[in-house]
DNA sequence: AAGGGCCTCAACCGCTATAGA
DNA sequence: CTCTATAGCGGTTGAGGCCCT
């Protein structure tokens, strides 16, 4: 199938634009608007190709348009939105006002990703590369998709009160989320559902890094149990008297022990539960959370699915 | 000074999505 | 419904600058 081709072949210049090309688009553009770019470079005197004409506008030339250097904050932002929403860079663009798609990108693949791989995690998963070089589809999954289901039960639980990257950032056990929201365990002011998912998010992913010859239960779980055995897989005796030591903590204690033990029926086995009645119906609560559906559920599940096994 | 290798980033390419005739 | 034009996206390329020998 023959394509038609965006602009005439013969006479369009190509490569770098002079400092003249970019006077005649500005000021065809200040005069007449953005739009008909098939047309504009005969307009403005430009031997160019329409969507050259339009890249160079949105890519460099318009107005506001920030350049220079990115700062630790954009830093943060792009990592932590690329940890969530992988190669889209036209979505993580409209999360830094002033930065194009086009730098986002360049600055990731020639910056970002290369900081990352210093710190020892992979650009592409923000999970820790594994010393063995063993890649993460070499990796056994671990044994049922009780803690998927798990997670997805305490997303639907507490979702109400937890900023959404955050508890993303649990759920796919992405450490550079972790990390940064670490110190609210310290943090009088924070709830006391985010010190416990931290906690949970720190053994959660303790559990997705098990060798593929590995058959021993190094994590400290047998086979056919899921995290919710026992809720000391999560705390220490001392960090679990501290906690029912604070009055606030108790309701949701028992509740996260009843979340827990929800999952204890060994893999691929559902319990009847009084707020969600199957998988189903969790991936339904989140699609519903996610209603500014800048959270791609799918690749959210298909990572849940390479750590944890089949999630559905 | 020369030149070879590496890095950066603007620009391009190929494709899909969407709107409108 | 089909076709065409346009917009937008992500991956890739290559010119030019920098650094090292």
């Amino acid at each position: 199938m023959v394509r038609t081709p965006c602009c005439k072949e013969e006479g369009v210049k190509k490569g770098a634009w002079t400092p003249e090309e970019d006077q005649k688009l500005i000021a065809y553009l200040q005069l007449h608007g953005e739009g008909g770019w098939r047309t504009l470079p005969e307009k403005a005197g430009l031997k160019r190709c329409g969507k050259s004409c339009r890249l160079r506008w949105a890519n460099y030339l318009r107005p506001d348009i920030k350049r220079g250097e990115f700062s630790p904050e954009e830093d943060d932002t792009i990592i932590k939105l690329h940890a969530l929403k992988g190669n889209k860079w036209a979505a993580i663009a409209t999360n830094l006002a002033g930065r194009t798609d086009n730098e986002i990108k360049n600055y990731w693949n020639t910056n970002l990703k290369k900081r990352l791989k210093q710190k020892g995690l992979d650009p592409v998963t923000h999970k820790p590369i594994n010393s063995t070089g063993l890649k993460p589809e070499n990796h056994k999954p671990i044994r049922s998709s009780g803690s998927a289901r798990l997670l997805n039960r305490v997303a639907s639980k507490y979702a109400v009160d937890l900023n959404r990257d955050l508890l993303t950032g649990i759920i796919i056990g992405d450490p550079t989320f972790i990390a940064v929201d670490s110190q609210m365990i310290d943090s009088p002011t924070e709830n006391s559902t985010s010190t416990l998912l931290n906690k949970m998010a720190a053994k959660s992913t303790s559990l997705t890094s098990i060798p593929i010859n590995n058959t021993s239960t190094s994590s400290g779980l047998s086979d056919n149990c899921s995290f919710s055995d026992d809720f000391t897989d999560f705390f220490s005796n001392e960090e679990i008297s501290d906690m029912y030591t604070n009055v606030d903590n108790v309701g949701l204690m028992e509740e996260l022990k009843s979340i827990l033990s929800y999952g204890g029926a060994g893999a691929g086995d559902i319990k009847e539960s009084p707020e969600v009645n199957n998988v189903a119906d969790e991936m339904e609560f989140l699609d519903s959370w996610n209603e500014e559906g800048d959270l791609d559920l799918d690749k959210f599940v298909s990572s849940l699915e390479s750590k944890v096994g089949v999630f559905v």
